[in-house]
DNA sequence: TGTACATCAGTGAACGCGCGTTCACTGATGTAC
DNA sequence: TGTACATCAGTGAACGCGCGTTCACTGATGTAC
């Protein structure tokens, strides 16, 4: 899990990316040790030695790409300091981390979504602090500046990420959907139900 | 799967009830053949007879409860004629489904975002068209009528049921949202993420 | 610089367990005349 | 109303397979003096 040596670590990325294709190709289903020792080319022990069990696996694989998800967002809120833009650059980021990554995008939609995900989000919330604080910092910042309507942050979160994340879902499985397009609208929109009233007054 | 005789019927629903109080006590894992015969009483033999395998247990699990729940959003849209009370309804019949039957939208979020819901999503679409085609009609009128903003239909519900979703998950995850408390704002600040801007100006 | 030792990294055969599925069969229900 | 037959519903022991995990071990790397 935090190898001391280089070559474990080069272990550590070897199973985890092939794990990630073997998600991408048959899904949680595919996730078996012993396509994972075939495709990544370690051992049954060295799997062991580095995660623990398989279950370590998946979960350092989850973790891994929802730092990367939360570090790109917290990057995109760092450049922007007013409401708008900054509900503009998130959209726009979650939307081309999705384009850029749809394997780990769909292994995240669903390992979230799963009991484990549900039982245990409070845990991976945690896990995440550190990149989920400047996210909420902002958030709580704008509210208080009166840039964004007085919501409770679960509500606002809901407001702002859940059409995004409806609309990498149905991009990743209907495909019905033109990301390129939908952006803006989405980015408008959504700004729309949380902004103050009074930007339309 | 269409059983012809009424103890047919019977056992369908016993394994189907069993199968829902199952996962919600241990998840996906805890669908096991032996745990399901054992919860309803039906035999080995009588679950292949009716469903042909396990996986045919899981598809006629959330195929139910996806009906379930699509029947209530269109009734809840019929009794509506503008586009702002249909979005209040089908808002809170959502929600009301979601605190009525935890399990099974917990059941339903996950099981529509694993690969095989990813991968099968049309097919899900297909199967469920009765219950879909009227919402879509719903949605296309009011975007005639000019009472909702000139959007694709699916950045449309992407708008509309992304935040409803996003909330449920949380409400029976994270557990720190209050439904009661949070539906009023969501209704109405979705409502403003769709209405034309007219609504405004 | 060299040596001894501790720790990290990795091997792979072996294990037993529980899984989904099958199948030959019995019993219950419906139907045709 | 009674009888013969077809279909539906249900049983449960038996099967083999692939799974996750363990463990005694070797080899590589780092560290202390």
């Amino acid at each position: 899990m935090s190898p001391k040596q280089q070559r474990g670590e080069a272990t550590v990325d070897r199973v985890l990316d092939a794990a990630l294709e073997l998600y991408a190709e048959s899904g949680e289903a595919g996730l078996t040790l012993s396509a994972i020792t075939q495709a990544s080319g370690a051992s049954a022990g060295s799997i062991y030695h580095h995660f623990g069990s398989l279950h370590g696996v998946t979960t350092a694989l989850a973790m891994r790409w929802l730092g990367r998800l939360l570090g790109d967002l917290a990057a995109a809120l760092r450049s922007t300091d007013d409401a708008r833009t900054g509900i503009h650059a998130i959209v726009r980021a979650y939307l081309d981390f999705v384009r850029a990554h749809p394997e780990a995008a769909r292994l995240m939609h669903s390992s979230q979504a799963d009991h484990e995900g549900m039982a245990h989000a409070k845990a991976i919330r945690d896990a995440q602090e550190a990149r989920l604080t400047p996210i909420a910092a902002w958030l709580q910042a704008r509210r208080e500046a009166g840039e964004l309507a007085p919501l409770t942050t679960p509500v606002i979160e809901s407001l702002i990420m859940g059409p995004v994340v409806g609309a990498a879902r149905r991009w990743l499985s209907v495909g019905d959907i033109d990301l390129d397009e939908a952006t803006p609208m989405l980015q408008e929109h959504i700004w729309r139900s949380v902004a103050p009233l009074s930007t339309y007054s």
